[in-house]
RNA sequence: GCUGGCGUAGCUCAGUUGGUAGAGCAGCUGAUUUGUAAUCAGCAGGUCGGGGGUUCAAGUCCCUCCGCCAGCUCCA
């Protein structure tokens, strides 16, 4: 039979010839190396039979398939050893994700076994090594429903019953190693030995199904590799990762913070932070105006009767903070309280005047459809673009906050876009290239988007009528290819108003993120009853888009931290030059400097201390501020400046004046300002 | 919200089997005037997350609330 290679090339092989054999054909050294094969697309065992005229590529660990079967297998490994160690333990699923692979189990039932916590993962991680090292194979066995079921019924494991319950007889699998039984499709790696380095990183609780009615199991994460220096690079990897960790670099520069006292969830932007986001939104706002975006500037709450005709309130009120409902009084004093009296007293001052029957608002487009409704439209006004950096509440759940990437308070660099049906696509190429302009303005290298669809098996739970979904979606998918954005199509994640496009950047070091989206919308439109007049004078509904290039400020700022490492962009640093005189003779010299700097339009400041330069230079760096300005005795008399760029060391002496022309181009190079 | 872990000075962390809180850095004061990543000395700084309990005695033990962290669930 013939076999075709990645590279395109056949191969004859003996019929029945497995993909093992077909590795062992082209190298002992690939043979050794191979996990699994990938068959006309689809991963398989390496011993399963190959047929004529299969597309085969043959999968090591540096193939991400090779590595999710090298996962996926060290997650029945780890089955393995519980089972070993907590015999009768329950066992769940066990996954390969894409950073590892967990196990979900369940040791509630186990008789006298010891829960497993943090403390039991050396041992576990211990037994996983000593089994792999029996280099057990991975044997694939096909097993009628009713014998599956009657296996797992003997074993008393009632996930695993109820997993089968919903699988196809026929389709069954098991997969057995050593002593270890599991359901499983695979596929796997051949035998356990190449698994040589295993660290089983946390320990968490998971809802079996993901359905929190029913109950958690434990859930523990780990990693394994073929080689142990692997193991060591990736767990250094994850200390680089938490060196960048927003929240530290947040505390440490000084950026923001959070106080009980001010509330959950709730950023608090402290003056360095505050200048970051300055400079974010005036750039945003500087490209926004050019785009023919017109600033609005809307209030903080509204009466519910407008998130009633939005649709917002009731039906989401469990992620909202609790509405200020009419006539409803803040608590009394106690009893013979004179407010007057304690009003000087922390903490006892009056109650606050009522406000009444308003939310905190969850978004900005209500309001935002009340400035569209504020007059008649003409078709030639379309498309109106109302734009607002807009700060809006949700009461997310407590275990869902952490730093700045899930709060609840944030700004929206929200726009909301109406416009006639003809225009849809025009608009998604208008903010699609604003969000890839700001993105790449920012450094971001790397990002695609998804394209969340219809879920075309259940159509009923969408508004508006076919032809307008298969419109806006077909809108979508143009204006990103005609943007050139690389884009993935999501079926049965749209919103129920319409289908979106969401923004997918990689940071440095890799890590993807959710940024902006485009949305399409015909349901507010409908609900305010918008309209506009058309060119035949007859009443027309137009089209809302809701776009954030960022998504939020706050979450935005965090991504960017990560991403930079803190090591801002000098056009974003919050302080941008430090002027740092060798003694106090040059303070006068340095002062004049840092006027200078300012008035070229620098966030500059002195450190006068009475302290050495390389003290100065040493806080200077680790506060990563963009470019030092050391003057001793020489520069004062000669009238110039010694520059120096954080991370980059000494650059040499110039005059303020080339300093400044220099440094306006470097960020009018960045930032694209004309 | 759920499961688990954690909470000591601004930050990073010590604190024996319960015996009444400590270091480094940062801060303040003084000395020092220094050429590209830490000058020296002194001082000050804490209701040990809050509240309750056990005890002669609680940072250490118990209960409860709050917050943070890792996940799960959720994210209009």
């Amino acid at each position: 039979m013939t076999i075709t290679l990645p590279d395109g090339s056949d191969r004859d092989l003996p019929a029945g010839a497995s993909g093992m054999d077909l590795a062992r054909s082209i190298s002992e050294g690939l043979a050794r190396n191979a996990l699994a094969v990938s068959v006309n697309g689809e991963t398989r065992d390496l011993a399963r039979p190959l047929a004529d005229g299969d597309a085969v590529a043959i999968l090591t660990f540096d193939d991400a398939q090779g590595k999710m079967a090298f996962w996926h297998s060290s997650a029945h490994l780890l089955a393995e050893a519980l089972e070993v160690l907590y015999p009768g333990i329950h066992l769940g699923i066990g996954p390969a994700i894409d950073n590892g692979f967990y196990y979900d189990v369940d040791t509630r039932n186990v008789e006298g076994a010891p829960a497993i916590t943090a403390d039991s993962l050396p041992a576990i991680e211990k037994q996983m090594l000593e089994l792999a090292r029996r280099d057990e194979a991975f044997a694939c066995r096909p097993v009628p429903k009713a014998e599956a079921l009657a296996y797992f019924q003997e074993k008393g494991d009632p996930y695993k019953l109820e997993l089968i319950d919903g699988l196809e007889d026929g389709q069954i699998t098991f997969y057995t190693q050593g002593g270890f039984t599991d359901l499983c499709r695979g596929p796997h790696i051949p035998t356990t030995k190449p698994i040589k380095a295993v660290k089983l990183l946390n320990i968490a609780g998971a809802y079996w199904r993901g359905d929190e009615t029913k109950p958690q199991l434990t859930r523990i994460y780990g990693v394994s590799f073929p080689k142990a220096s692997m193991l060591t690079e990736h767990l250094e990897r994850l200390e680089l990762a938490k060196a960048r960790d927003h929240r530290k670099l947040g505390r440490e520069l000084e950026l923001f913070m959070f106080s009980d006292k001010v509330g959950p969830g709730l950023p608090i932007w402290l003056p360095r932070g505050a200048r970051l986001r300055q400079t974010l939104v005036e750039f945003l706002q500087r490209e926004q105006t050019r785009l023919g975006y017109e600033p609005v500037v809307t209030p903080h709450i509204g009466r519910l009767d407008l998130f009633r005709t939005s649709g917002h309130y009731p039906y989401y009120s469990d992620s909202q903070f609790p509405p200020m409902i009419e006539g409803q009084k803040s608590p009394a004093l106690p009893d013979g309280e004179d407010p007057e009296a304690r009003s000087h007293e922390p903490g006892s001052g009056p109650t606050a005047p009522d406000e009444q029957g308003y939310l905190l608002k969850p978004m900005n487009c209500p309001h935002h459809t009340q400035i569209y409704a504020h007059k008649p439209r003409s078709y030639r006004d379309l498309p109106v673009r109302l734009a607002e950096f807009g700060t809006v509440y949700r009461y997310e759940q407590s275990g869902e906050l952490g730093g700045l990437t899930r709060v609840r308070g944030f700004t929206q660099d929200d726009a909301h876009v109406f416009c006639r049906p003809d225009q849809v696509k025009d608009e998604f190429k208008g903010a699609i290239a604003l969000t890839m302009t700001v993105l790449k303005a920012l450094d971001f290298q790397s990002f695609t988007a998804q394209v969340s669809l219809r879920d075309p098996a259940n159509t009923t739970k969408y508004i508006g009528g076919d032809a307008q979904w298969d419109a806006a979606e077909q809108a979508i998918r143009e204006a990103a290819a005609e943007m050139g954005l690389e884009t993935v199509e999501v079926e049965g994640e749209a919103a129920f108003y319409g289908p979106k496009l969401d923004f997918m950047v990689k940071d440095a070091l890799g890590r993807s993120w959710q940024l902006g989206t485009v949305q399409y919308d015909n349901n507010l439109p409908e609900r305010f009853d918008l309209t506009y007049t058309d060119e035949n004078d007859e009443k027309q509904r137009p089209i809302m888009i809701h776009r954030a290039p960022f998504g939020s400020l706050e979450r935005f700022i965090g991504v960017m931290i990560e991403h930079t490492g803190g090591n801002f962009p000098l056009w974003l640093a919050p302080l941008q030059v430090k002027v740092l005189p060798i003694t106090d003779a040059q303070n006068g010299y340095a002062e004049e400097l840092v006027a200078t700097m300012k008035a070229a339009g620098f966030r500059a400041e002195l450190d006068v201390r009475s302290e050495k330069v390389n003290r100065k230079i040493r806080d200077a760096e680790l506060e990563k501020v963009p470019v030092m300005l050391v003057v001793g005795r020489n520069e004062a008399e000669n009238g110039t400046v010694s520059v120096r760029r954080h991370g980059q060391g000494d650059v040499g002496v110039m005059t303020p004046n080339e300093l400044t022309v220099a440094l306006q181009a470097e960020v009018e190079a960045a930032t694209g300002a004309a």
